[in-house]
RNA sequence: GCCCCCAUCGUCUAGUGGCCUAGGAUACCGGCUUUUCAUGCCGGCGACAGGGGUUCGAGUCCCCUUGGGGGUGCCA
């Protein structure tokens, strides 16, 4: 078994790919098959620099390696279309030569006309074939005379039935095909003869792919025949749509910029920078439209190949809900290894934009106690905000207004008065260890007879500035007592 | 307009004619744990789009309606 995935280069990975690549993957890992990656760059107005690499650097993020492709090589390369126009340019000679395509010579406003007036006759616009057909020589006599020139290809005139791995067969009329395009007036292949030579140039035997293509099937497969190539397994996934059934698209992003408020996440390196791991990314997508069939929905990767099969992918479109991968983010860190999370976290303090300078600088042992204080966080990024605090300079601690009052002023500054008490208290600990820290508030409350949360919350917002923080004494033991120190000495001068 | 695909809790889904009084997850609500924010644990709310058939029996099969989606590019 051979599958393939093939992107166009036009950004970032997009998260509907991401899972089209895992289905592929899964699919070729499970059969021992190979896994091929192919780059369909063959829109050079839409070719976005730099987007290959991202696109790779996504796919490693994911942990969905390829057996064959470019950065890999293989035996069937180039792995590139843009460099393998020269065979293209031979089965397109081949097509016309053997009278199953044409030069058509209407141009793109031409074109446009005709649409607009079927348009407003109610009508779709079919191409309708050219009577008679121009002949090889007058299309190459128009071209040389620098006229756009496309290469069409004969439809033949016969129902086609796509049978579809997903969705069953499906057939589709004659008179829903016109003769479509195979060469551009750039002399660049469309889409459709790349893909469908390509794939068979390759070896492909399974194609998943979008639900966009399953009109393009029947074309690819009356190309096929046309060309002598065997037609390999098709089946195509359903679509994924945002929580309110809109298409999740890359401009939601500048739509939400634009009002103000933080934009959604999109593209797989989004989820990277927002601070989730690849596994809750891939565990969550691998269940839009597929499940193993049973109520058990957490797995690795390892676990899905294991699981998966193609008969158990749905054919129902999903909505992306957020609210779930966050809670499978926040169940994958405490799934993961202590160590993979470490990793994981660093590579999200490299890519994140908000990360504070002292923080980058952490060492590893740092990290660590970070996650660890943190544990039960939604993404790295809620990681950063909780302990933000410790990476700031003790005199640079901005206390929050509403926290000042509430914990510390209130019943005639009892929060302040508490912070008074302690301090001594505090300053005489000779072992600054976490358990002797909590074992000294717990002393303190017993000797006052206070409860914990007025002992704890008046330390709490004197070194963060907030009532938010891991666990008071944890949090103490982090800081040192020297900060400590200074950083409640620091809040009794200002706030007293 | 035409062609095609799809249809179970708000959302992701299990269900392949009797195991369905429709299961799980997530969200939401309530309780417990708790020094804060979370996490965790327990409980609750909550769906077969509508209408016709077929059958002893239908969420499951068929038809229609409705709703959603895809396609109708010298994009992929």
């Amino acid at each position: 078994m051979r599958v393939r995935f093939a992107p166009s280069p036009t950004g970032y990975l997009h998260i509907g790919g991401a899972r089209t690549v895992l289905f592929n993957w899964l699919v070729a890992r499970q059969a021992n098959g190979q896994f091929i990656l192919r780059i369909e760059d063959t829109d050079r107005s839409r070719h976005v620099e730099d987007s290959v690499q991202k696109i790779f650097d996504d796919l490693r993020w994911l942990g969905l390696d390829w057996d064959e492709g470019p950065e890999i090589g293989g035996d069937f390369g180039p792995y590139y279309q843009s460099q393998r126009l020269d065979i293209y340019h031979e089965h397109i000679d081949r097509l016309i030569q053997g009278g199953c395509a044409y030069y058509a010579l209407e141009t793109p406003e031409q074109l446009q006309a005709m649409r607009e007036a079927a348009e407003k006759s109610k009508g779709g616009f079919r191409y309708p074939r050219p009577d008679p057909i121009p002949t090889i020589e007058q299309g190459e006599a128009a071209r040389s005379a620098g006229q756009p020139v496309v290469v069409r290809f004969k439809m033949p005139d016969e129902a086609i039935t796509v049978v579809d791995d997903i969705l069953g067969e499906v057939t589709l009329a004659s008179d829903q095909f016109e003769d479509f395009v195979i060469q551009k007036s750039d002399m660049f292949p469309t889409y459709h003869l790349a893909c469908v030579v390509d794939d068979a140039l390759m070896g492909i035997t399974h194609v998943f792919r979008g639900q966009e293509h399953l009109m393009n099937t029947p074309k690819h497969i009356a190309l096929q025949k046309a060309l002598g190539f065997s037609t390999p397994r098709y089946g195509h996934l359903s679509v994924i749509f945002n929580p309110d059934g809109s298409k999740m698209s890359k401009r939601d992003k500048e739509k939400a910029i634009k009002q103000g408020v933080a934009p959604p996440e999109i593209d797989v390196h989004d989820f990277r920078s927002a601070g989730y791991l690849p596994e809750a990314v891939l565990n969550f997508i691998s269940l839009l439209g597929w499940s193993p069939g049973n109520d058990i929905e957490r797995f690795a990767l390892d676990e899905m190949v294991a699981l998966f099969r193609v008969d158990r992918i749905g054919k129902t479109n999903a909505r992306f809900d957020r609210d779930k991968l966050l809670a499978f983010n926040t169940d994958w860190s405490t799934r993961v290894s202590p160590t993979r999370l470490l990793v994981a976290f660093k590579d999200f303090l490299n890519i994140h934009e908000d990360t504070p300078a002292m923080m980058r600088e952490a060492d590893d042992a740092i990290l660590a106690r970070m996650l660890s204080l943190c544990e039960g966080f939604r993404t790295f990024a809620d990681v950063i905000k909780k302990t933000g605090f410790l990476f700031v300079a003790d005199e640079s601690i901005e206390f929050m207004p509403k926290a000042v009052k509430k914990v510390l002023q209130k019943k005639e500054g009892a929060g302040l008065a508490m912070l008074m008490q302690l301090l001594p208290k505090i300053e005489s600990l000779s072992d600054w260890s976490g358990e002797k820290i909590e074992q000294l508030l717990s002393d303190i409350c017993e000797e006052s007879g206070e409860k914990l949360g007025n002992v704890a919350q008046p330390i709490r917002v004197a070194i963060t500035g907030s009532t938010v923080s891991p666990s008071i004494h944890e949090t103490l033991a982090f800081l040192g007592r020297d900060r400590t120190l200074t950083r409640i000495r620091r809040c009794l001068a200002m706030h007293s």
